[in-house]
DNA sequence: CGGCCTCCTTGATGCAGATCAAAATAACAG
DNA sequence: CTGTTATTTTGATCTGCATCAAGGAGGCCG
C-alpha cells in the first residue's frame, strides 16, 4: 500500500482541485503566489493521526483531497465527531498553540500546509484570505448548529438519515449531477465513525441502515455502496423542511 | 412593567460595557467613530422575538445588557437551542439576508445595532473589524463544538452540571470573584430553556437538577438561585477535564 | 486453501430518559 | 384574601436506544 505514493499532488495553485474553494478562493495572482511560497504538502495514509488534541500546532493548512475527521474525546473514552473535512476544508486555527481536536485521516489525504506565523503574519496583510477564512469559518459554524439540531432532538433513524441526505448532497455537488434520478455514493465512514458523529452505537446505526434498506429508502450494494432512489424521501425521514437549503 | 424604562443605554461608545469585548473591541478612535455614526439602540423585553427565523435580517448588532437565546425549530415542534447570546455577542451573519434561527430574548435586552448594508461596507474597509469578528467567529464554534459533546456523548446529570459550570464560570468572569469560595449566581433559564439547551426534557432537568441539591453538588434557594460550594466537584460531574480551560 | 484480521449484522435483555399525569409553589390581578 | 396562570416538582409507566453476546462476510497473508 507503501510504494504507489501516487496521490496526485498539483505542481501549482492554478492545477489546484480546491483553488476555488479553500481560504486562497479569493486571492489574486500576486497574494496567490506569496502563499505558495509558504505552503508545502503533506500526506497522510488512511486512520492516521494527523493532530493528536492538545499537541502544540505548528501548521495550519487545506485538506487537497480525502476525508478526515474532527474528533473530541472524554477521558473515559467516549468520543463524538465535531467535524468532517472534506477537500477545501481548513484545519487549525490562527491565533492558537494547541489544537483543540484530534484530526483523523480517514482515507488517504493530502494537504496544503503553511507554518502557522507566516501564514498568520499573511493573513494580517492580505484581507482577502481573512475575509475567506471568515466566511468559512460561518459556513462551519452553521453546519455545527445544525448539527446541534441533530445530536439533541432527532430519533436515531432520522439521525442516520440525515447524515446520508448530507453525505449524498455534498457528493452531488462535487460531481455536478444532474438533479433528476437516483443519488449513488459511497460511504465514506465506517458504521463506528457514523456512530461517533451520531452520538449513537454502531449497533444503532447498523440497525437503522438496515431498517431504511428494508423501507426501501435506501438500497445498499455491499457494505458501503448506497443507492437514494429518492432524496426528497431520504430528507422527509431526515425530519428537515422538504425544500432543504441548496447552496450554491 | 413599561414605564421605567431605565435600561442604561450608553450615550457613547466611551461609556459602553462591551466596548473592550464586543465586535468594535479592536477599533481605533477613528474606526469608533465611523461605527458610532451608523449604530443605534434597540430595546426587547424579556420574552419578545428579537427575529424569526427565515426573516429578512435588515440589521446585524451586539447584545450590550441582557440575554438572548438562539433557537432552531422543527416542523413538529422540536425545539433545540444552538446558542446562548450574552453581552458583546454578536446577532447576525454579514453576507447573508435571512436569519437562520430564532433570537428571543430571554431577560430585557439592549442590542447595539447595525444596518446590515453600512456595516458590511465598513467591515470591507476596516480590518480590525473583520479580524475581531472571525476571533468571535471561531471561538463561537469551539462552544458549539463543546455543545456537540454534551448533546451527543453526555448523561442528563452530566448535561445538567455541564451548563451550571458554563454559567457559573461566565458569571464569575463578569464580576471578577476571587477564585476561591463558593460561585453564587442565579439562573438566567427557565428549566424548559435549559431543556431545549441540552435535549432533554423539562421534566428530566427537574429531576436532575433535584439529584444534585440532594447529592451536596448545589444548593438552591427558590427555583432560581444557585450556590456551587465546590466547583472542582462540579465539573467533575460535568465529566469534563478538570483543568476545565481558563479563558482570559 | 485456511486462519485471522476488521468490519458489519442480528438477537436478547436492561435501563436512562421520555411520556403521561397530578400536585405543589409562586407571582399576580381583582 | 382568592382565583388564575406560569413554573416547577414529583410519581408511575413506557420505550428507544445501549449493552451484552454471537455470528457472518470480506480481505489479506502464509
Amino acid at each position: 500500500m507503501l510504494d504507489e505514493k501516487s496521490q496526485a499532488i498539483p505542481r501549482d495553485c492554478g492545477d489546484c482541485p480546491i483553488r476555488h474553494r479553500a481560504v486562497c478562493a479569493r486571492c489574486e495572482a500576486d497574494e496567490l503566489e506569496s502563499l505558495d511560497q509558504i505552503k508545502y504538502y503533506r500526506s497522510f495514509e488512511a486512520g492516521q493521526t494527523v493532530i493528536w488534541a492538545g499537541d502544540k500546532m505548528e501548521f495550519v493548512g487545506s485538506v487537497v483531497t480525502g476525508i478526515a475527521t474532527l474528533t473530541q474525546t472524554m477521558e473515559d473514552g467516549r468520543t463524538q465527531m465535531v467535524g468532517l473535512l472534506l477537500p477545501s476544508d481548513f484545519v487549525g486555527r490562527p491565533g492558537r498553540d494547541e489544537a483543540a481536536y484530534d484530526v483523523v485521516a480517514t482515507s488517504d489525504v493530502v494537504m496544503c500546509c503553511f507554518r502557522k506565523k507566516p501564514f498568520e503574519d499573511l493573513m494580517g496583510r492580505t484581507p482577502h484570505i481573512a475575509q475567506r477564512l471568515l466566511e468559512m469559518t460561518l459556513d462551519e459554524l452553521d453546519a455545527a448548529r445544525e448539527w446541534m439540531l441533530v445530536l439533541g432532538r432527532k430519533t436515531a433513524r432520522e439521525k442516520i438519515a440525515s447524515l446520508l441526505s448530507i453525505i449524498a448532497r455534498r457528493d452531488a455537488s462535487l460531481k455536478l449531477t444532474k438533479p433528476a434520478g437516483p443519488m449513488v455514493f459511497d460511504l465514506p465512514l465506517t458504521r463506528e465513525a457514523m456512530a461517533d458523529y451520531l452520538g449513537l452505537t454502531l449497533e444503532t446505526v447498523s440497525r437503522q441502515i438496515s431498517a431504511l434498506k428494508k423501507d426501501g429508502v435506501i438500497q445498499l450494494e455491499g457494505k458501503r455502496h448506497i443507492t437514494v432512489p429518492d432524496f426528497d424521501r431520504l430528507l422527509d425521514e431526515a425530519g428537515d423542511d422538504s425544500d432543504g437549503g441548496m447552496l450554491a
